[in-house]
DNA sequence: GCAACCGTTCGGCGCCGGCCGAAGCGTGCA
DNA sequence: TGCACGCTTCGGCCGGCGCCGAACGGTTGC
């Protein structure tokens, strides 16, 4: 009873400070930052960042790895990264205006495509999303799930590995609320899959350190003749 | 950037105290409460509860209705009640261990069959959405979604208003993680609807005051005649 | 070996937030 | 009209938490 309590308390007070949640949203691009990156993202010291570090990891959200003189941390499991996707999702709402100019650029090419933690996201997610509930791979009508069709088309058309989507215990596929386009894209473990996949056939290519990334020639190519796009 | 960490930060400290928490948790009953109530529920003085709820409303977690000299208060819309539901999910693993010996009675009740919000939950709501499952109403294979059989199902076999259906802005089904069940049963409008039909039909009807529910007869020969369960 | 660098520990500071009890306000009932 | 009751406001107390800078230890590279 009043220990549950106490257990979501616990849960919600390592996002319920501003430097925590900076570093935890800074993580969501799926990637391992040090201690002192992490710091400079956040604006304070690094003794500070250090205890900050010590609670999320401490609380299960994070996980770290050493490395010579780094420490190397990143979000613990794709459970930890859809918390706080799931928590983003509730904000959106009251966030709406519009943002201040010298970010307009970076935040163009974010807007059009970008990962969120281990899948696309962006107006490129979206449109992968939309094109595959067009061919009827996934239905959106009530829920989100794929449909037979779109289990046959992910390990022939996209030509991921059967075994390899049947092994993990995460949820197969999952619609994320899309924060710029306020709509979901796919996650899950296939949305994990085949954003790794166009990674790997340099279809889609990350733009500088961030999270943003960009569609190639030949991935225009191919996303036309995979998924009819653009 | 940054204001965007400020906006996760305040919203998770809405949940980050346990007397909040615990309020939050007792609201995901679906029903208002009034402050004293919620104030002896979390044990701590009116006052104090007073403030917490100022807090809570003014998050937008939470909406009042004002009767008289009583102020009743619940969960603002079914979002705050997805995203109280969204955090629990993730504790749920490390909560695992039995309970106290007073409140298996009344944790047996709540196990068997409870309102999570609006919409059934415990074995019962599990069974149902497991029943709809083996029926191909509801695909839960990659995903959780409602199939073309399930929709017509709903409006024929159910008896549900399919205007009403389409009316809301919610997501027609979702799942919700069951914490007992470890597995998710139906949520959305989908599943409020159904509780809300199973409750007018008296086939499901309340325990007491709190969240626990039971099959009458009636309902047990409903539930076998409509998803062959039990 | 020494210097530069990353991260951690520690002490100390200041503030915010949760808690209470007493007093006050409004509603409803007799 | 009065009293009981539910809730709120206010002042004050306390503890915890976030922050920093200084000192320290471990790793890398010169």
């Amino acid at each position: 009873m009043s220990t549950d309590a106490a257990d979501l308390a616990r849960l919600a007070s390592l996002l319920a400070d501003e430097t925590r949640a900076a570093m935890c949203l800074a993580l969501l691009d799926g990637r391992a930052w040090t201690a002192g990156e992490l710091a400079a993202h956040a604006g304070v010291a690094r003794s500070t960042a250090t205890e900050h570090l010590h609670r999320l990891i401490g609380g299960g959200l994070l996980a770290e790895e050493r490395q010579g003189r780094h420490r190397y941390v990143r979000l613990a499991d794709p459970a930890a990264a859809q918390l706080i996707e799931d928590l983003s999702a509730h904000l959106t709402p009251a966030v709406a205006p519009a943002r201040g100019l010298r970010q307009a650029a970076s935040s163009a090419a974010m807007k059009r495509a970008r990962t969120c933690y281990d899948h696309l996201a962006g107006e490129l997610g979206v449109a992968v999303a939309d094109a595959m509930t067009a061919k009827g791979l996934l239905d959106q009508r009530a829920g989100f799930a794929l449909t037979d069709d779109g289990l046959a088309w992910l390990t022939t058309d996209a030509g991921l590995d059967p075994a390899d989507l049947r092994r993990s215990r995460r949820p197969l596929a999952r619609g994320c609320l899309d924060w710029t386009e306020r709509r979901p894209h796919l996650a899950g473990v296939a949305g994990a899959r085949l954003c790794e996949r166009f990674m790997a056939q340099r279809w889609v290519v990350r733009i500088g350190t961030g999270r943003a990334v960009k569609v190639t020639p030949a991935g225009r190519e191919g996303l036309r003749a995979l998924l009819g796009i653009d």
